[in-house]
DNA sequence: AGGCTATGTTGCTGATGTCAACATTAGTGC
DNA sequence: GCACTAATGTTGACATCAGCAACATAGCCT
């Protein structure tokens, strides 16, 4: 098995995605480039081009590897939580977000342009894969009649959207220091939003008024 | 006033900061090139040193000025509105997901860890900034009791939160086709979102089990 | 054995960020 | 008016990068 360091390496494939992968932990993605993910991997500049057609090909295959790491993660916080609907649905959404304190480097990756760039269709169904396991969740929070909602796949997408958006703003550092979080940990904020999110912030009777045109006023001729 | 082709410029640093918003407004932050703007302002490729020390920091510099244009939008989106308190707040909140998805390279660069290397206590700053306007907004729905939560800045976190992050789903193309959306536009999305932690998802008499122990149980001599 | 193809290598080109040295201009005090 | 100095631009250079082309090696198939 020792890899004789022959002409040849075996599986060069994998060792520049994982080469990549640690440069990118470890000094940021702007330290990312092909040329010293070669290095890293023990090969000339040019053996990439043999594997990956460009640059933001490798990054777009990494950025594939990484959702795939995340549903992984997600499935191990739903296992750990203590099973009931709600708290399933719960460690889907923290984990989101301790995924991306924990990675913030592929985190970003994952959604970076540039990955999606090339591997745009791949990246969707990935993304795609992550959201039915949340939407299911939801829904089956729904059908143990925890939750109500008009649209599963809307409230799924708000979720998503607030633990994508917490997220971001943790690992950009919007925040990370004691303003907001008085302390807290990711994991406490991350549930925080989710449980507003559940709870709501209605004060018991508001309402709100028939979506207002606010664009254009202009709709006389039309229909 | 005829900018005479002068040795010296007028007000290079002016046109630089405009020649790199430009740049990345038309062609994406990847365009973005210290030669290429120098070259849009009509200057020698080393004229921004006189102006910026690096790359980072004129993108820095760009990226405080973004936020100050995200203001300036919402302050119009909440006069637009048909000025209750309510409708201010979601005006607030459609209101950054418009600006995102009119500018996404520019909303790109207000968070981008690259602008952030050099600028990250100004672009703080801004961003607390935008915070308060947000956080006072729901203040005031409170004030006017249409809304109710513990923390108004826990609450506005989850709002910030949740557009940050339907913004960014936009404008990565998460979804900018039709599975999620429905044909619905983009404000008509983020309205949706926002209405969804208004009114939140609990079905009557569901509550949450107090935090549970999911980090570390080793909770013993503390306290 | 002979040849084909996948895989790696060396060398090149055009572009970039940044440094150093030089050139020009705008104010300043006289 | 006029020299001096700091501010502002320019030219030239270096190391690095992505990507292209031509060449080298090794595994595999017949």
């Amino acid at each position: 098995m020792a890899k004789s360091q022959a002409y040849h390496h075996g599986d060069l494939r994998r060792a520049l995605l994982d080469a990549a992968l640690k440069l990118i932990t470890e000094q940021g993605v702007d330290k990312f480039t092909l040329r010293e993910t070669a290095r890293a991997a023990g090969v000339s500049h040019n053996a990439p081009y043999r594997h990956f057609p460009s640059r933001s090909h490798l990054l777009g295959e990494l950025a594939v590897e990484g959702h795939g790491m995340l549903r992984e993660q997600l499935l191990k916080a739903i296992e750990a939580s203590d099973g009931t609907p709600l708290e399933k649905l719960l460690a889907i959404g923290v984990g989101y977000a301790e995924f991306a304190m924990q990675r913030p480097a592929m985190f970003r990756v994952m959604f970076s342009s540039e990955a999606a760039r090339d591997e745009s269709a791949a990246l969707q169904m990935e993304r795609g894969k992550t959201f039915g396991m949340l939407e299911l969740e939801l829904a089956h929070c729904v059908t143990a009649g925890v939750l109500s909602c008009e649209s599963t796949s809307d409230a799924a997408l708000a979720g998503w959207a607030a633990m994508h958006g917490i997220s971001f703003l943790f690992i950009d550092g919007g925040m990370q220091d004691r303003p907001l979080t008085g302390g807290r940990s990711t994991k406490q904020i991350a549930r925080m939003v989710l449980e507003t999110l559940v709870f709501g912030l209605r004060q018991n009777g508001t309402t709100i008024s028939a979506q207002p045109e606010t664009t254009k006023p202009l709709r006389k001729a039309k229909k």
